[in-house]
DNA sequence: TATAATACCTACAAAATAAGTAGGAAATAC
DNA sequence: GTATTTCCTACTTATTTTGTAGGTATTATA
């Protein structure tokens, strides 16, 4: 699988966020967007260190946006939430190790196939995941 | 992740009886392709499920594929070993039990996603990752 | 200044999945 | 009848994912 429950969590709040205009506290968001409170919590901090977010603490704190929704991507977002985004572990967090890889023909196909998805994943932003008015 | 090892053995273990042309046990093939023997019985009992290749028993006896090489996508064998070839579980075991099926707006951008992928490994075949002769 | 609401932090626990093993029964060539 | 093979069931181990528990630090406001 691509895109675990975490990132489709991180997707979730950051398309609340993008909805609201002020500073959103996290228990209101996790409610709202059925994401567990405290996982909710980890995920958040992963969006944080990532500068998607910025939070104001103490009461009547809370998360906004650091930029436009049309400028998070896909791509960006699930590249700090995923473990990894590459389509194998020859392309991910065993690329390293690989004793076959300079030879392996299977290789380029899984590069290829990596870039294929994050080029997908580059087409797609915030925007994109918020229900149109109409 | 896409492409677990266990998808990457299956790929081994086809392309290696590709090469060949009588029936080969699976002990060999294991050996040759670094398979661990018994995850690899396991994995052929896949393909000869799927009737990607065929058996004969008793002494002597081994696999043999059933088609020519380049008549085995990359997404039909990976269908077969994967455990869910879909981007999410949204689009893949779980589909039917998701309550935001109908209105979600991030649902029709998996599924996209998932015919990209599919798209691009239906494009290889077993010839592709067999090492060219020069 | 006390209180309530919030972010932030560390460590742990539970559930699910992936990867691999063990031990044999059934078939077949020789 | 023996060696070699496929085939079958059950189990084990490792890893990753998904959460939870319990607190500390910060800040608005009554």
């Amino acid at each position: 699988m691509i895109v675990s429950t975490k990132g489709r969590y991180a997707l979730r709040i950051l398309t609340a966020l993008a909805r609201e205009n002020g500073c959103v506290p996290l228990r209101k968001l996790a409610a709202a967007e059925d994401v567990p409170f405290k996982y909710a919590e980890a995920i958040v901090s992963l969006l944080v260190k990532a500068d998607f977010v910025e939070s104001e603490r103490g009461k009547n704190g809370g998360y906004h946006l650091t930029r436009a929704p049309e400028e998070y991507t896909l791509a960006e977002v699930l590249r700090v939430t995923e473990t990894s985004l590459a389509a194998t572990d020859c392309t991910g967090r065993k690329e390293a190790e690989c004793p076959r890889a300079a030879t392996c023909p299977t290789l380029p196909v899984w590069k290829a196939l990596d870039k294929t998805v994050y080029d997908f994943l580059s087409g797609y932003t915030l925007v994109d995941l918020m229900p149109k008015e109409q």
